[in-house]
DNA sequence: GTGAAAGCGCTAACAT
DNA sequence: ATGTTAGCGCTTTCAC
């Protein structure tokens, strides 16, 4: 199209470079480039055609050393592959779509020394905000965190003490009340089904909730079963193979994610087991594959992107005011008991 | 726990209060930090000491503008919401563990806007690479990334002119594969469904090659049916009976991915259809997800995981060369025929 | 409304 | 093996 000179300039081009091309002082180019302070419209004109012209993208880096503002939010999160941490990411994108903020995504496959890492490495970019997920972190994280002054929001979990603002669900109350749903709805002999990762908090928690919850009815989990890797759909159909071979008596079974729970309800199905009413079951999370499934697996809704939200929000009001004091929310999951716990 | 004298120190820890603090230059100080260059062990270990002990965490915004040298490497998709994406970040991250590169992720949503956007804001960070979904970019988009003098990769897609190195498969030729598998399999009426999306280009080259395929054989797509939004494996189903409902004759459906495929392959399952005799069904992308179901759909295989893998491989194998020339690397996706096609 | 000077926190290059 | 100097590209502050 255009036929400009042939530019050999491998050299990125400087905020100088827009000054000598539109004969404007570096100070009133990067004015008009940042909408601040003011300029007059022929000049502001005469700049941004030049810039344009130019192909011109500021450095951000020079940008933030100098006025120690950046506009980064790091967010931390143990997982991709599964549905719920994107649907956080979402709702933290969404809420910070016109604050100037970016969110920044980093992952740590669940592992204690991998979160430290990532912490260290986003905190040296200086992040106006930090959102990860969990209250349990190591003690030279914590430190970090700590000493950093930027506002800090946990995500997903509120049991437990919080660095500085928090946002997230009680997964002991959610499992408490599932159990107690359970045992409401006639059910006695009850499996539990979940992965095996120990630095899995939040599952963790589910389960000594639901433990509990059964206790109150004199109750006991019957039988577990745990994975780790793999199709989880499949994993979920392997695992109710699993528990059923060894205990046939079971009525009822818990899986610590709607994924497994899927794979759990499919093979029931194909085996002609009579769902809900000689074999209740239920998942977690509420996630929206299951609105496909031939029948609706009873599930609890793990407010996901309400969380994003929420911790997004408490991050874009902090504008500058460093750590003001924690802020903390507590959402309340809802009971989906769809098609596979019997109806009294 | 310990008790230090109460800090008020809001102000983050420089290298000057490390260097004061072990009584070692400043430039020592960054020595030790970097591990770069000759330190005694004595010297070494007072540093390492003193930072720790203060809980220093360097300032790589500092950092960056003086070596001119950033350690991140900017990926962007379109979306997080499908299982496609987040495996490519898992082969991106995984290629990129040991080179002290650090991927981070923008999503755009499809919208050639929001790319510019996103692309725009990466770039002013001067990001040591570029990764990113598509062939199809704004002029503002291409131009920004030509001017850039950063080492770009273009993945998941081939079928097109590349700015730098491009790392994907050929979804036209995917499409025409899977035509000619469904037609030699003796399947005559052939329905199409997809998203309704203009800007996923990948989708609809499968369509152009699949169209291409059918027409070898003097055939064509009888009917089509494309939704948006909503949870996909319902909206598979829906689509499935809605175009059933309008062709009953159909004998084949191909679905522009596995979640509305697997949707179908449900609803027929639940409809006594006989799959593979009288229908069959198709889907692509090979998800994990496809190994829980009753049978097997068949799919083809995006490669994700390699593309993700090569694509950081190109980018990490550039360390500070700039855009030597572009690497291209056309991957061959793999036709999984599964139970839902007709063995002859 | 515009410009000049100083400096953000670090590292390259050059001493020693 | 360690220190000194200059400056990365921008923004803050203050002057005009």
């Amino acid at each position: 199209m255009t036929h400009d000179p042939p530019q050999e300039p491998r050299r990125p081009l400087t905020l100088r470079d827009v000054s000598e091309a539109s004969g404007v002082s570096e100070m009133t180019v990067s004015r008009v480039l940042r909408n601040r302070g003011d300029v007059s419209p022929a000049t502001r004109e005469r700049v941004i055609r030049a810039a344009k012209r130019l192909g011109y993208v500021p450095n951000k880096i020079a940008g933030a050393l100098a006025s120690q503002r950046v506009n980064l939010v790091a967010v931390i999160i143990p997982s991709l592959a599964n549905m719920v941490f994107p649907e956080v990411l979402t709702g933290i994108s969404r809420a910070l779509d016109d604050t100037g903020l970016q969110p920044v995504v980093g992952v740590t496959d669940y592992a204690p020394a991998r979160e430290e890492a990532v912490l260290y490495e986003m905190l040296s970019w200086r992040p106006s905000g930090v959102i990860l997920a969990g209250l349990e972190h190591s003690d030279a994280s914590r430190a970090m965190l700590e000493n950093s002054g930027i506002p800090v929001v946990e995500i997903m979990d509120v049991d437990g003490p919080a660095i500085d603002s928090v946002v997230g669900i009680s997964h002991r109350r959610a499992g408490r009340e599932m159990a107690r749903a359970i045992v409401a709805a006639g059910y006695r002999r009850i499996g539990f089904l979940g992965t095996k990762m120990p630095d899995d908090h939040r599952a963790r928690k589910r389960l000594e909730g639901f433990r509990d919850g059964l206790a109150e009815a004199g109750l006991e989990v019957v039988d577990t079963e745990f994975y780790s890797g793999g199709s989880a759909l499949l994993k979920g159909r392997e695992m109710t193979e699993a528990i059923l071979a060894r205990n046939a008596d079971l009525d009822f079974l818990y899986y610590s994610n709607d994924m497994i729970g899927a794979g759990g309800l499919l093979w029931c199905l194909d085996h002609g087991i009579d769902v809900p009413e000689s074999l209740g079951l239920a998942g977690f999370n509420g996630v929206e594959l299951l609105d496909g499934l031939p029948r609706r697996l009873a599930t609890m809704d793990a407010c996901r992107l309400e969380i994003g939200l929420k911790a997004a929000e408490i991050i874009a009001g902090k504008g500058g005011e460093g750590v003001v004091g924690g802020v903390r929310i507590e959402l309340t999951p809802r009971l989906e008991p769809g098609d596979t716990i019997r109806r009294r």
